[in-house]
DNA sequence: TGTGGAGTTATGTATGCACATATTTGGTGG
DNA sequence: CCACCAAATATGTGCATACATAACTCCACA
């Protein structure tokens, strides 16, 4: 009549005897079949168990070397990437959106280079103020590859953003993010109603569907914005 | 002699048909186990596959409800928190560290808050300053909870890092995270080698084993700084 | 016309087995 | 003593099956 032993089970144990130094950083601890064994499951279970708690920094695995507890845990963080209208609506404030630019024009260099693109392509340009509740909140500044988005005609961007147009008509498969801050300039500072020199909060990037570049874009935020998430 | 199908095969190919459209955004796919009959394979393994994509975001899956294409799909990001030295060290810097201040002390308000734990409560404060080659690098400020970390009085921080003496000796269970931007005030312009008010980086964390506080730190990143990851 | 409960169904997960694959280890020959 | 190969072994994965669990559907009954 035992309950079965569920993976997370397996999991919890696993990640008590880490905390309490049952298992120590660096250490080997028991193999899937001992443990399986020992906690009176089968080894796919064990196995479950284990690969995610690697997957999540906590073990190291390596086929025949066996498990070890990471010495080095290192913390991942994830955090999701929301559209900006839920990130603002998720904040209980109104979401407003004013574009700003649409034209097709030679990308600068800087992001030609990011997206592995020959310099000096022609690719569309599209500006943005998104509000929350009536104050500025950020500026999206993104270059889409036409090439990549056949459809990208259709959308003219002056309701949907094309922040939310591309989440919903692209399937991305990759990219890489940057976060940084950076001193607002005369525009930035104009648009975002601050001084110039304030200190903003920038998230820069470029998404691909496999090899083709999609888009490059610069989110940069009104002073006092915070990016959270849990560990 | 077909090669076993992988549930790595699963997930390409039901990623392709998400990126080309096969699947539609917001519209069922068919079941665990039609897939499986189709593709060839165990539902075990056409599970496997899907879970991920679903732990991914993009899928939604409720039991007997079926499995949809996510209609948003949230975008993930997840990157690791490396230890300072080594974050240095990948940039192909050497790493400095310099102790500014170790001292048990009435934690401010914001700390206690953050930590939930009652105001005024005597911590230990950590205040140090890591070099890359020499030059302002980041300016950790850390508040520690002595009561959840009983070997803390043999930690001198004076050669290793708190952010390294932790991470070795405490194992973490969860925690929060914020990033954002702010001016320079007088004593990081002075540690860090900038001017009053120019845009900083910094990261917040606070973090818990089990529901015991641990502790809270800001890092504040010298000008120019960028976090980055892979999507 | 509801309304609650039973049946149905898709996903979630445990199990035992088999085999694949990556590494370590130990032995063998030059 | 070193280079190289073979055996041993821990993890990685697939499969068939069984049962658990959530939640949608529909029917019976008030």
């Amino acid at each position: 009549m035992a309950q079965p032993v569920t993976w997370q089970t397996i999991q919890n144990e696993a990640l008590r005897r880490i905390r309490e130094r049952e298992w120590k950083p660096g250490e080997m601890i028991p193999h899937e079949a001992a443990l399986a064994e020992e906690l009176g499951c089968a080894r796919a279970t064990v196995n479950r168990a284990l690969r995610e708690l690697a997957a999540a920094g906590f073990l190291e695995r390596r086929r025949k070397a066996g498990t070890r507890v990471a010495l080095n845990p290192v913390r991942k963080a994830t955090f999701d990437i929301p559209i900006i209208r839920h990130d603002v609506e998720g904040r209980g404030a109104a979401h407003g959106y004013r574009l700003l630019e649409r034209k097709e024009a030679e990308a600068p260099a800087g992001v030609t280079a990011m997206l592995r693109l020959p310099a000096r392509t022609r690719l569309v340009h599209v500006a943005a103020l998104h509000l929350a509740d009536g104050a500025p909140f950020c500026v999206e500044d993104r270059w889409i590859n036409p090439q990549a988005v056949p459809t990208l005609g259709e959308a003219d961007f002056s309701g949907l953003s094309a922040n939310e147009w591309l989440v919903q008509n692209v399937t991305l498969s990759g990219g890489s993010i940057a976060f940084f801050a950076l001193p607002a300039d005369a525009r930035l500072a104009a648009l975002l109603g601050c001084s110039v020199g304030a200190a903003l909060f920038r998230v820069e990037r470029t998404t691909w569907a496999g090899a083709v570049p999609i888009t490059a874009v610069t989110l940069t935020y009104a002073p006092g914005y915070r990016m959270t998430t849990a560990i």
